[in-house]
RNA sequence: GCGCUCGUAGCUCAACGGAUAGAGCAUCUGACUACGGAUCAGAAGGUUGGGGGUUCGAAUCCCUCCGAGCGCGCCA
């Protein structure tokens, strides 16, 4: 049984009490009841407030609303016992055999169990990272590509059709030093004081005159542009597969410039979304250059579209690219900002207000706080040398895809984090993600093992009343978490939960397995306990390789 | 100065407004004739930064103070 199969049964027994005329409902009978799993063992299977949340509107005393609530469950078959416990809580126990069929139930629906109609009909612009390409990417980076990624595969086990997006900063003045800083390293000049001064602006300026040998012979401003766009080329190059060797894919590489008409993309994308401002009456002219009048949204002041001299603001780009979302059919535009960046927020509502949007509904930011790495109880920061922060690449080759994906997605965003090196790479339970993973490796193995005495795994003849020990009805509880927990996920842009989650899973499985003996011994005769207990194995596998496919994180047979 | 975010065990962090605030690490004690010990069982560790308020009930919501990080360009 399910807590959504117990929603509806709760549902269904406070319709019959208003039916039957016991109770009254003033704001009528809700469509679902909270139902939870208890913390306290002796509290149940599941608990429900239903009777403390109504229990006021029907003028009656919560214990005795809940003790009406309790007479019309006990009778079902599905239902060992509703006990009203405290100040009118609703304890469940669920029968055995309600509660194990659920592991059949999994095992059918195979790599589908866990996906849900909780974000169905949303359609979802998920945009993060966003760097510029005049350098690598680096750990701030590295955190929205594991949580970015996570989400995204996690809206979509919900319903949601979701856009990944990575906007492309290649236009501004922020080019024209890295084309600088480029031309001078080739000449074996110091970059500009303003300019890109790590390591790797040598060894992609080397790369540049590779690819143009005739590239210095040039005049020093013609330089500039050749060193700026094939630095482009290849940084960028860089970026994506990096990002997709990190598991991270985007759907859409949207350049700045393309908004511009620069490359032909969206040309008149800029005018356009001034057009719609204008509409709404938000543009304004003072002292020579074009405003936003944000203020009429909350913002601290209004913000310059076009300056003075003629030029763009990054803001008129921003807005120009929310205008295209919203117009490519997305009726969802979420943001992943980093920390630095909050003070965005404000002008980035007021903006979408000011387009006739509703900020928080069409157009949502989450902030994620900073992260930090250190090793030997050092901070991990500027590898000096290369004069960058510590990139992407170095990550991957320090600790591996695996944790540090699992382990940059297994916290709330909004938290600020310190890894530890060691306790990343650490083959042993301080580290989460080998816990995880190793419970999947086990439940393979013993798979493998009854595969050779074949003993198969039969949904048929499955008796779930067999899986009646405490370890299997926890075990059995937590697989029916799963679905829940994915949509809770994706509705909170919480991805976190789910590793959350498989943790308390893989503790249940455990536990379980310390327990409980799955297949027979010696010249045991396999009976169906053996059937039943394998057939938990499997559908404790399937949700745990599922949960760590959502988290981009491999679920392997071995380890 | 104004604004945003965050303060939870020694450390890193959890906890739809729910019942006795939970895990891992570190510390201490146990379980190997191993379906994979990368595991399991147990001990100890807390005035959820302080103080008010809201209600049946607050780590969570509101106010205030303290502390930390970040942001406040016709930069990108």
């Amino acid at each position: 049984m399910t807590p959504e199969q117990l929603s509806d049964a709760f549902v269904a027994a406070l319709a019959d009490l208003v039916a039957a005329g016991e109770i009254t409902l003033p704001g009528g009978v809700p469509a679902t009841v909270l139902v939870e799993r208890p913390k306290v063992k002796e509290h149940g299977d599941y608990a429900t407030n239903v009777a403390l949340q109504l229990g006021k509107k029907a003028g009656l005393d919560p214990r005795e609303f809940a003790g009406l609530l309790a007479d019309r469950l006990a009778g079902r078959d599905d239902i060992a016992s509703v006990d009203v416990a405290g100040p009118g809580f609703l304890n469940v126990r669920v029968a055995a055999a309600a509660q194990g069929s659920l592991a059949a139930e999994i095992v059918r629906s195979g790599a589908a169990y866990g996906t849900n109609e909780a974000s169905v009909g949303h359609r979802i612009n998920l945009e993060f990272i966003s760097a510029n390409p005049t350098g690598p990417l680096h750990l701030g980076h590295t955190r929205w590509a594991a949580v970015g990624d996570a989400l995204a595969r996690v809206l979509r086990a919900s319903g949601a059709e979701v856009s990944t997006e990575f906007y492309i900063n290649d236009r501004g003045t922020q080019m024209d030093k890295f084309g600088e800083s480029l031309a001078a390293r080739a000449r074996g000049e110091q970059p500009p004081a303003d300019g890109y001064h790590g390591e790797y602006v040598a060894a992609l300026a080397a790369r540049v005159v590779e690819r143009n040998p005739s590239v210095l012979e040039l005049p020093v401003d013609e330089q500039v542009a050749v060193f700026r766009e094939a630095g482009y080329e290849l940084q960028l190059a860089e970026q994506r597969s990096e990002l997709e060797e990190f598991r991270t894919h985007f759907d859409v590489w949207f350049s700045e410039r393309s908004l511009h008409g620069d490359t032909g993309g969206v040309a008149g994308a800029v005018e356009h979304g001034f057009d719609r401002l204008r509409e709404q009456g938000h543009l304004y002219e003072a002292d020579g250059a074009t405003w936003m009048r944000t203020t009429d949204f909350n913002d601290d002041k209004d913000r310059v579209l076009v300056k003075a001299d003629g030029e763009l603001t990054y803001f008129a780009s921003d807005t120009a690219y929310y205008v295209n979302k919203r117009e490519r059919g997305f009726d969802r535009c979420i943001y992943l900002l980093g920390a630095d960046h909050h003070g965005y927020v404000g002008r980035l509502s007021a903006m979408a207000a000011c387009v006739g949007d509703s900020p928080g509904e069409h157009l949502e930011v989450l902030i994620g706080q900073l992260v930090k790495i250190v090793q030997n109880g050092e901070e991990l920061k500027l590898s000096k040398r290369a004069g960058t922060i510590v990139s992407l690449r170095e990550l991957i080759d320090l600790i591996g895809v695996d944790p540090l994906r699992y382990t940059l997605s297994r916290y709330p965003v909004d938290s600020p984090l310190t890894l530890d090196v060691a306790e990343m790479t650490s083959k042993s339970n301080d580290n989460p993600v080998y816990y995880v993973q190793y419970a999947h490796a086990r439940m393979s193995s013993i798979l493998r093992n009854a595969a050779d005495l074949g003993i198969p795994v039969d949904v048929e003849v499955f008796d779930a009343g067999q899986l009646a020990a405490e370890q299997e009805g926890d075990l059995l509880r937590a697989l029916a978490e799963f679905p829940r927990v994915v949509a809770r996920s994706a509705e909170l842009r919480e991805p976190h939960r789910v590793a959350r989650y498989l943790e308390a899973t893989a503790a249940a499985f455990h536990q379980f397995y310390d327990h409980c003996r799955v297949l027979p011994q010696g010249d045991e005769v396999v009976g169906p306990v053996h059937q039943a207990r394998l057939v938990l194995i499997a559908a404790t596998r399937q949700v745990i390789g599922n949960g760590l496919g959502l988290l981009g994180v491999s679920a392997p047979e071995r380890m």
